[in-house]
DNA sequence: ATAATTATTTAGATTTGTCTAAATTTTTAT
DNA sequence: ATAAAAATTTAGACAAATCTAAATAATTAT
């Protein structure tokens, strides 16, 4: 008998386990900040997981996956990505547009479906944003990128990873002609707001808000 | 303002939509046991569907889509058979397979999606069961198939289109080595129970009973 | 240490979709 | 025409997920 997770309880236990993340136990108000909802829905939510034993939690100190709620989440994850990845490199879509639409193609859990899938899109390792796929035992490989901010002058890197979905800051790189693979050398860095002069693609000159830089993740060219 | 219709809504006026086929107004009882639920749950929803004006509604009498109730409704079945194509040409399942997965699919109602969806299968006129497919603005082919059963003896036929979605009968007509597009010729009918002896793609002799051969659409072949 | 602020939980309602059991209407049989 | 059967609706309850407003606990500032 497997256990059945709504789709409210998949969004739930999915932004636990993006704002565990931060190395934190995950509390109401932030849980209910990123899921667009109250605290007191999520009050309510988390003493049903709890529950179903997809998370630990303490009242008035805060939640954690337990090992199975961390494996349903990955698989939630895995889906997602997969989804996404069909959308941009299959049917066509810009990255900034296939977020929204793989929150809704995530929830179909049919196992053969994903796995099917998975191999009709040739076992991706990452999605459109450079953010790895979970395999089917919800196993992710770990990689920690550095952020473009940190960079050295004169350097060059490889765009590998976005650190952000918002469609605003999808097109914003969009207009700077930085997608995944682009590489990028860093120019100059100003004091004043430490915002970026670069070279993207051996083409392109742009600046780069300190802001935006910190949401490229980069890793050593050559 | 579009109006939105629920998960729950759309099967609802699916369910109305395929039962109408039948040529009367739907009663409450029929669309129970299509939905697989109870008589007082059908009259609460024909209630709700009647004032979002999808359909017409007279109590103890029946209902019936209106304008606006029908081109919804071939805009989830548009959805759910270009999910079953995708689903068979793409990823490899078998046609006793799709239906239920695209029961789900057929809820994620994102216009672009589809219409992508559609053009990467390149605008398939048929589902892998020979069902039509609506267009994008909700118009439908009204294909008129004769049944096996009432077929001529030693006429040859080709499959265009299957009865029924039931995994059982696919899996028979798999066995018989039945799929759409296969030559059928009638070579003997049985009077004492209407059952068929038939040689399906030249090849195979097989008998077939009555029941099935009306779940069996067919065209003349040349 | 006390007060003010912030975070969290509880209480009580609401919406959607469902159900069982009872009441009502329609249809069919005698 | 009346009775029996079948179909449909109503009444009342329930579960899931949500909300607002009020109560409580924890944290922070003075
Ligand atoms: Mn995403
Ligand atoms: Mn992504
Ligand atoms: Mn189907
Ligand atoms: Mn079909």
């Amino acid at each position: 008998m497997t256990l059945n997770i709504s789709s409210t309880e998949q969004n739930y236990i999915k932004a636990i386990y993006h704002l565990e993340q931060n190395g934190r136990p995950v509390n109401t108000n932030d849980l209910a900040a990123q899921l667009a909802t109250t605290p007191a829905s999520v009050t309510d939510m988390i003493k049903k997981l709890k529950q179903k034993k997809l998370i630990n939690y303490k009242a008035y100190y805060g939640c954690t996956l337990t090992e199975n709620g961390r494996k349903q989440s990955l698989l939630i994850i895995r889906r997602h990505r997969l989804w996404e990845y069909f959308l941009s490199k299959k049917l066509g879509f810009n990255w900034d547009a296939i977020h929204e639409i793989a929150e809704e193609l995530e929830h179909v859990s049919n196992t053969e479906l994903i796995n099917k899938l998975d191999a009709f899109l040739g076992y991706p390792k990452v999605d459109p944003h450079g953010d790895p796929i979970p395999d089917a035992n919800g196993n992710i490989a770990t990689i920690e990128h550095a952020v473009l901010g940190g960079g050295t002058l004169g350097k060059r890197y490889v765009v590998a990873q976005i650190g952000s979905q918002l469609p605003a800051v999808l097109e914003l790189l969009d207009q700077k002609h930085i997608k995944i693979g682009t590489i990028i050398e860093i120019k100059k860095r100003f004091d004043f707001d430490q915002s970026l002069e670069i070279k993207a693609g051996n083409k392109h000159i742009t600046q780069i808000s300190k802001e935006l830089s910190q949401h490229i993740l980069v890793k050593e060219h050559e």
